[in-house]
DNA sequence: AAGCTCCATTGATATAAATCAAATTTGTAA
DNA sequence: TTACAAATTTGATTTATATCAATGGAGCTT
């Protein structure tokens, strides 16, 4: 445990004596794919680090629409924000694939580790990430039309292939599959990428960077 | 200068030595009305803390209309992202008063406050407040209807005094003023609020928080 | 007080995307 | 291979809000 804890980039540079106090307050605990780590406005004392698994944070609209804020890979620090204001989490968290957390009792985390150097510039740098996803979103859905959403999706995601299903990237980009399959539409008689059966592949990149900006 | 710089959040803690040390890399500058600080997409390798003033964060679409993020009183930190890391402003930051700011040279501030606990704990409040000026743009913009978004505004400032004008309420909400009165004028009908001349009072304030929540 | 200018309101129309409804394609299991 | 299920595409319609256009005050200026 002490050496999985050390793998993680937060606790990096922690003594063995704060490894071990670490372990003490805090443990692993397993998640299968759908199962929701917290639901939007409901509060926790617990700081929670994703050790592996994807996570999917999205808020829900007045019509239960899922607004997608981001997908979380290891190792992140999930939502530490309403730790650290006693608030309740802004969004929910859902599994999308089997994995499992580190979660640390918060007020013991906040009075033993929080004034570690380290351990406060990890967290600077975990914020700051996060407000770029929230920028990222805004200027996605606010900011963009369908078209443009997709072709910036395409610009900055490279080719899609098969796998990638029409489905998750129209609620990633906050648009219906119907919409979506229009604007690839679009984009294709624009000559900007063509497809083969479900792959598209790109022919012009800075084409594509045209259309959203 | 230096009793002025004691009294920024940020610096409260600091020595004397280091409060004449900051003085040395950093600068008041005056801005009036209307001038701007930055522009989305530049950058820049100041820091820049409002001390007087008001100014309003902003981004904009491909109409040219402007989506409102927050508008900063003093004293706070701007954009301290961008500086973190060294990417461009992610809005536009315009006076909206006469004011002035601290203008601090990034890289030197870094290497030597950086690492001070109290100045990185002031940091992250600083970030994740504006996790929540993002969030709530999030929240307003995407995930409530236009209706939603008064009552909520009603609800959370209450009542509305004639020196607000509906313009600006309507910017910060990311209406046109013309759906912003056709919003006023249902929430009136529900008998939610009553307007004398150009004021508002609100009649029944949970019957509001009904409306978005 | 008359006339102006600035907002706010109201009404009519336009627009982008969602929704609803098939039709078609692709994937999968028997 | 066939048949069924799921995903995608296409077309028609609806919906919410923006846009355009006109009207109606409220507060200023002279």
């Amino acid at each position: 445990m002490i050496d999985q804890l050390k793998s993680i980039f937060l606790f990096s540079h922690l003594s063995e004596e704060d490894l071990t106090h670490l372990a003490s307050i805090g443990k692993f605990r397993e998640y299968n794919s759908g199962e929701t780590l917290f639901y939007e406005g409901s509060f926790s004392d617990k700081l929670y680090i994703l050790m592996k698994g994807i996570i999917k944070a999205y808020k829900t609209d007045m019509k239960e629409n899922e607004i997608v804020l981001h997908y979380f890979y290891p190792v992140s620090l999930v939502a530490e924000m309403a730790n650290l204001y006693h608030i309740p989490f802004p969004a929910t968290a859902e599994f999308q694939t089997n994995g499992y957390v580190f979660e640390i009792d918060y007020p013991l985390f906040e009075r033993d580790f929080l004034k570690n150097p380290t351990v406060s510039f990890e967290l600077i740098k975990s914020l700051t990430q996060k407000l770029k996803y929230l920028e990222e979103v805004i200027t996605t859905r606010l900011a963009l039309d369908a078209t443009s959403r997709v072709a910036k999706f395409l610009y900055e995601n490279g080719d899609i292939s098969d796998s990638t299903k029409r489905h998750k990237i129209a609620t990633i980009l906050g648009l219906t599959p119907e919409t979506l399959s229009r604007s690839f539409k679009k984009i294709k008689i624009l000559g900007l990428i063509s497809d083969e059966g479900k792959n598209f592949t790109i022919l012009n990149r800075e084409g594509l960077k045209e259309l959203f900006s």
